[in-house]
DNA sequence: GAATGCAATGATAACGTTATCACTAATGGT
DNA sequence: ACCATTAGTGATAACGTTATCATTGCATTC
């Protein structure tokens, strides 16, 4: 393999001095140069197959132009979207994108964090998987949380607004008749989701309605898609043999209601006719069910391009100021799966 | 800004010189340091926050430990799983995984091999959108393509048996009692998908049957899954119309086999009962619709895994032999879909 | 024509790591 | 007791670039 020209390869072909090499083909704005040096430089450069040789920027500069982006899966339908929305900001921006997929391990996820550092990225984008602390790891890597949930209040944090976007579903759910309700919430894997059981009951005081507890589910997270769907199905399997069925469920994710969504088709009970069916994130899978799924869409897209321009803002100002939290509304994406309240005197 | 921690500062810290101090953070094997020293080096490391500058260390070994994978568009539901497996193999073998998005788009493609040179990466692994040529740009990175095409003969491959895979499906089909069968194909926006009309001849004359043009049916790619749903849906719309269904449906990816189902179930045909349908890839969205997607498996993750390791191994051996072209077998996943012909004297 | 100003260039010091060589202090064999 | 060996260290030179300062040359001004 033979060696590549360095600057010092040019300086001596033409006879100027490196600094003066330097000046030309660092490519920097504001250069002061005659411009027949500047051709002779440019000339040698192609002759001896000038490359500049980043690494030594980078290494002379101390910085990297990339920033990583931590997450837990990338098979999980909710990331894919979420990272596109990241790539296309940052790359404008001229950055390039590490991604580090850390499996729910709390571990690895660590790990990715000395990574960080190690490898000098400019900045972070994480979605955290098992870690609620240990970001001080980062030292002075600025980074954005990807979460709504208040526990990282000290942190620069972008997520949707997940309460709000329940809340419209059972709104609409209220307004279609439906007074009985289950709720389906996956385990607590990942944050706590006891909030959505106390929003539930929060609902139905408002309204003065009661809750049947035992309409209140709960199915494990599941390290993957498929072991999440399998879960639920379970659950489902059992509960939807109930002769007391609600008229409604709300599930916490659409992975959740699209099991639910199956185990009902296999058991022929009309959705929406019989049970409506409302999740929650808007993935594709729900699109091509049968019916088409109702879900609470967040705009993950958006989230990463909101939470890639936070970061970009954060780097730019040197001084951290206090930290920002940036909430995104859902809105209910109605489809088929959701449908008027089966009246008490039918069928 | 606090400044970061060098070994200089750790050499201070604990009094050694800082080449002693190098020969325990570098990690290499094969040192030669008092237990005493290191456990104290260690400790000082530990007590400054020491934490390695890659970059330094990359410039000075003049590697960047950094891989790129060029790929069309991460929330296509074919890529996730093929991005996991790289990623996998690659974090284990100490690298960093760029990933690159190009929409589809011959010219960001393109631009995106420049990047790679530029940034010194030190292999590629690249899923061809748009460009079947062009890959000279990358000068002496070496890369591996994800294609079970021909047209990439002159480069290393690994790809997935699809040829053998839809013989696998369309046999199962015709051993099921099905005679009337209908291909359904994506357009020809990536590689030709001429192949399988083809083959689909091919396998029909070699068992006596004629093959009705009429079942032949093409469907636009689309930039995205959904607007391949989309155009997918309307030609279905039309077809499951028609007096003389087949009784079963090949598609040439899931996204029409979806959009084939969904379509059915809006009609009130039964499947398998009176039409079987099969897909390829087995994306996710197969294994929770209604019923679930009979299709033919390609292993995206052991594609990926096979890529990079493929990759790992020209990375390592510095002379380039022949073209190697890997094709990984598929498997028919069998789910609720697909089932026996109807005979003909039926209903 | 000496002093001043400025554009163009040269010389050189970093950046933080790894690798090489030289040196010291033990160890062991005769 | 002496020399050969070697384990454990320290000092130091790269790697290729960018940034800083010093210097040169040339035009302008009084």
């Amino acid at each position: 393999m033979k060696k590549r020209a360095t600057i010092v390869d040019v300086a001596k072909e033409c006879g100027v001095s490196q600094a003066t090499v330097a000046r030309v083909l660092s490519g920097q704005t504001g250069i002061r140069t005659k411009e027949s040096t500047r051709k002779r430089v440019l000339e040698a450069a192609k002759k001896v197959g000038y490359q500049r040789n980043a690494i030594a920027a980078n290494f002379r500069l101390q910085k990297t132009n990339s920033i990583a982006v931590s997450i837990a899966d990338i098979t999980n339908p909710f990331f894919p979207e979420l990272v596109k929305g990241i790539q296309e900001v940052l790359r404008d921006a001229g950055y390039s994108v590490v991604q580090l997929y850390n499996d729910w391990d709390a571990e690895v996820e660590q790990e990715h964090f000395d990574y960080m550092v190690r490898t000098c990225v400019e900045g972070a984008i994480i979605s955290p998987s098992a870690s609620t602390t240990g970001f001080d790891a980062l030292q002075s890597t600025p980074f954005v949380l990807l979460s709504n949930s208040d526990k990282f209040a000290t942190h620069d944090t972008v997520g949707n607004d997940s309460r709000n976007g329940m809340r419209l579903a059972l709104e609409r759910l209220c307004q279609l008749g439906h007074r009985r309700i289950a709720l389906f919430v996956g385990g607590s894997m990942r944050s706590g989701s006891n909030w959505r059981a106390e929003l539930f009951h929060e609902f139905h005081r408002e309204r003065g309605l009661s809750v049947d507890p035992e309409l209140i589910l709960e199915s494990d997270y599941g390290v993957s898609s498929t072991s999440s769907f399998v879960a639920a199905r379970k659950i489902m399997n059992s509960f939807l043999d109930r002769p007391d069925l609600p008229t409604a469920i709300f599930s916490s994710n659409d992975i959740l209601a699209l099991a639910t969504l199956q185990v009902a088709n296999e058991k022929e009970i009309d959705v929406p006719g019989r049970l409506s069916v409302v999740g929650m994130d808007g993935i594709f899978s729900g699109e091509v069910s049968y019916p088409p799924l109702t879900s609470v869409q967040k705009n993950r897209r958006e989230i990463g391009r909101t939470a890639a321009l936070a970061l970009l803002g954060k780097i730019k100002a040197s001084a951290d100021g206090p930290a920002k939290r940036q909430l995104l509304s859902c809105k209910l994406l109605e489809r088929g799966s959701m449908g008027p309240a089966m009246t008490g005197s039918e069928d």
